[in-house]
DNA sequence: CGGCATTCAGTTTTT
DNA sequence: CTGAATGCCG
């Protein structure tokens, strides 16, 4: 026990043994974070504490598990035994377990996003709304941001504040909707994400005697990243640690990258008011990255007014600079990026998980995985479209869900008719609306057709409750998972229509499936699952993210390539942060206001600090979207980095290579002409040249999103006024030729810097 | 009802 | 460009 403190500084063997009452723990970048909290675990245990009474709350499985394996290192199996998970997985277990409370069953269904936003499209039918105007997409958001400040659909509907803000969106009826929907999922014994927090809520304020069995239970509660806790997250975790008051959080304010999902920093104000006789303590020694890397993110997040006062240092060496590495298209980062990485990985004799490429969307992953195909170099994608995402899996789990929780209507509109057994569109509708005039679930009206429905062929509708109706049968002779799920494959069609699609697309959709099968089997033969049955597979299933997908192979030793979200807790001994371009980081959509702003400065300061020794930047001037050829400005956070940590040779080295259509080094932004000023420049020659006023980027007014195609006019500062006759976007790389008047030939542009596109 | 053609919107980040 | 949603016809 005593052997790790001596490896901890002082502020860190304080989080480690302070004993009763709360803390908090205000944890930097790279400060051991991680090493704290294991430690912290350990000590609970090792002085007597039971892991069943130990809640300790992450953001991800993968964290969790991290945690979990560490400390089981320190103190060995007892480590199983604690309650470890992600807030979501562990309310979801305490749901199942007091379901009856709600009036739930313990087979409840958890509705993913896709299903709420299909559930939500067919509620704005069924209201006679208008789907242009009540976009899935926004009442979802609506919906999911009020459940998160724990305002439910009829406290939305009688805040005068709320509906005001509504009606000003022309959105008058989302109340209605909102209504509508808490119903539906009710009857369908569902909940969505955030029903897993807000229910916990819910059951823990209407039945005392619940909450109280679970603070008697949980004697330490701990949070990890509790800078992204939401007020839903925050008030569960208040209520848990009331009686015995030992509650542990760790986070950085300056690491809140959450906020669009409801994350709220003032919790960490919230919890000093909430606990008075809190103790603070404040990791601000970096342990991670060199001096220049620590420095640089300061000169960052300083920048940010609503920050908390502290001080992160480092002992560690210097390093070098920050490389910038700037590009003509995506597809040349890629390549750019890929080469730099195979020279440093061989000057530096690294391994392949030695390095991390960083983006801010998922979109951007393409062209990395081309270039390092080509240079042979291993990497592994974390993130982009989830395995459980895809049809195929989503439909065999549908036919599990629905064969657990016959009332799930969004697993039923998915199966009714899959494989085609001659249900339309306006059957399925009757049916949901249906059961919806009749407050009783989707089965009751497909288990009794005739009743419902009178007349022509509900033929099929029997047939498909008599097979229902068998698949449940297995579930009831107590059949595990596996076996009941290949019966299911089998036998609905699923697998077979898969089967005889020969395309490529199709033999990677049966595949799936069977990926699918062998991890049921692989559920099932685990010791640790104390239940086999289908049911607790399906809660296993349905929090797992896209993060948590096993490693295909045993070979790890693979280049990382995830957003900058996904990349929060890592480090990596060289990290690229690509795509540093205005509009993509920061986000356009973020642009908000000043908070959009500070939280996209977070995100990047979470991006530079997961480096340890090496950190480059990159950018593209051009960039491939919906077939057409975009122009970007590097970011204004490139600016922002306090310029002496950074190293330009790159950049100076690629204006070499690319000839006449080269910008100038220095990050300085150039303004575009106003759009009025623009149309009348169009095809006329006698207007004054381009004005590329260079102005600091402080008075950078964002301009219109501005795209190449073929036909466009455009103005070059060197070759005058011009028109694109062809553009090759089909190559390795984008191209276009454009005609130029004033030179009177054609020329082939790879570079596109200097080349202002005006209005048709 | 099912298949095919056409139109249209969409890419922020994740539990 | 792509995938989803809509519309039209047999």
């Amino acid at each position: 026990m005593t052997k790790f403190l001596t490896e901890l500084n002082e502020p860190q063997r304080q989080a480690v043994l302070h004993g009763e009452g709360p803390v908090m723990i205000i944890a930097g970048a790279g400060s051991g974070k991680t090493r704290v909290l294991t430690y912290r675990i350990a000590h609970l245990i090792e002085s007597g504490v039971d892991p069943f009474r130990i809640l300790s709350l992450t953001f991800t499985n993968k964290a969790s598990a991290e945690m979990r394996n560490r400390i089981e290192r320190e103190i060995g199996m007892e480590a199983r035994n604690i309650w470890m998970g992600t807030f979501h997985s562990v309310f979801a277990k305490i749901l199942r377990i007091e379901a009856r409370y709600l009036g739930y069953t313990s087979d409840f269904s958890i509705y993913d996003a896709d299903d709420s936003k299909s559930l939500i499209r067919s509620i704005v039918k069924e209201l006679g709304l208008d789907d242009k105007l009540y976009k899935a997409n926004v009442v979802f958001n609506r919906i999911s941001g009020a459940k998160n400040r724990l305002v439910s659909a009829d406290d939305y509907l009688n805040n005068s504040i709320i509906r005001a803000d509504d009606d000003a969106a022309k959105m008058p009826e989302i109340g209605r909707i909102f209504k509508t929907y808490v119903v539906r999922c009710f009857q369908a014994n569902a909940m969505d994400f955030d029903d897993l927090l807000f229910n916990t809520n819910i059951l823990f304020r209407d039945f005392p005697e619940v909450l109280n069995k679970y603070q008697q239970k949980f004697r330490y509660v701990l949070v990890d990243e509790f800078q992204d806790t939401n007020v839903s997250q925050y008030l569960i975790t208040r209520k848990l640690s009331a009686v015995h008051q030992n509650i542990c959080i760790v986070g950085d304010d300056a690491q809140s990258i959450y906020a669009f999902r409801g994350a709220n920093i003032e919790n960490i104000l919230n919890f000093e008011r909430d606990f008075p006789d809190v103790t603070v303590i404040k990791l601000e020694q970096n342990y991670r990255s060199t001096q220049t890397i620590v420095k640089a993110a300061n000169s960052i997040i300083q920048r940010n007014k609503s920050q908390l006062k502290k001080n992160i240092f480092t002992e560690n060496q210097e390093g070098q600079t920050i490389d910038v590495i700037k590009a003509a298209s995506d597809n040349e980062e890629g390549r750019l990026i890929a080469s730099s990485l195979y020279e440093e990985k061989v000057q530096f004799g690294l391994r392949n998980e030695d390095f991390a490429i960083l983006y801010r969307t998922n979109a951007q992953s393409r062209s990395f995985e081309e270039a390092l195909r080509k240079q042979g170099i291993k990497y592994r994608i974390v993130g982009g479209v989830s395995f459980y995402q895809r049809k195929e899996i989503k439909d065999l789990l549908s036919y599990l869900r629905f064969t657990v929780n016959q009332q799930d209507e969004e697993a039923f509109k998915r199966i009714i008719n899959l494989p085609k057994r001659g249900i339309g569109d306006t059957t399925i509708a009757k049916i949901t609306v249906t059961a919806a005039e009749n407050s009783v679930p989707v089965w009751t009206v497909v288990s009794n057709i005739h009743q419902y429905v009178n007349g022509r062929s509900t033929t099929p509708i029997d047939q498909f409750a008599t097979l229902i109706k068998s698949y449940r049968l297995l579930i009831d002779q107590g059949k595990d998972a596996y076996e009941v799920a290949s019966h299911i494959a089998k036998t609905s069609g699923l697998l077979k229509e898969l089967y005889e699609d020969k395309t490529v697309e199709g033999l990677s959709r049966y595949e799936n499936v069977q990926e699918l099968l062998n991890a049921i089997k692989e559920f099932v033969d685990n010791e640790e699952n104390e239940e086999k049955n289908l049911s607790a597979f399906l809660q296993s299933v349905s929090l797992l993210t896209n993060a948590d997908e096993p490693d295909d192979d045993g070979d790890n030793d693979r280049v990382t390539l995830m957003t900058i979200h996904s990349a929060k807790g890592l480090e990596f001994r060289n990290v690229y942060l690509v795509g540093l371009e205005e509009d993509l980081f920061p986000s356009q959509m973020m642009l908000q206001s000043r908070e959009d702003l500070e939280e996209e400065r977070r995100l990047f300061y979470v991006a530079v600090t997961r480096a340890e020794t090496k950190l480059t930047f990159s950018y593209a001037e051009s960039r491939y979207q919906w077939g057409r050829i975009k122009m970007c400005e590097p970011s204004r956070f490139l600016m922002e980095v306090d310029q002496r940590y950074l190293n330009l040779t790159k950049v100076l080295k690629k204006k070499a290579e690319e000839e006449r259509t080269v910008t100038p080094v220095t990050l300085l932004r150039s303004q575009r002409p106003k759009p009025a000023a623009a149309a009348n420049t169009a095809g006329n020659k006698s207007t004054q040249a381009t004005s590329t006023v260079h102005t600091p980027s402080s008075d950078f007014v964002p301009s219109d999103t501005s795209f190449l195609e073929v036909g466009q006019r455009v103005e070059h500062t060197k070759f005058g006024f011009g028109k694109v006759i062809k553009m090759d976007i089909n190559g390795t790389d984008r191209k276009a030729v454009i005609h130029f008047e004033k030179a009177g030939e054609k020329t082939l542009l790879l570079s596109f810097a200097k080349l202002r596109i005006l209005d048709k």
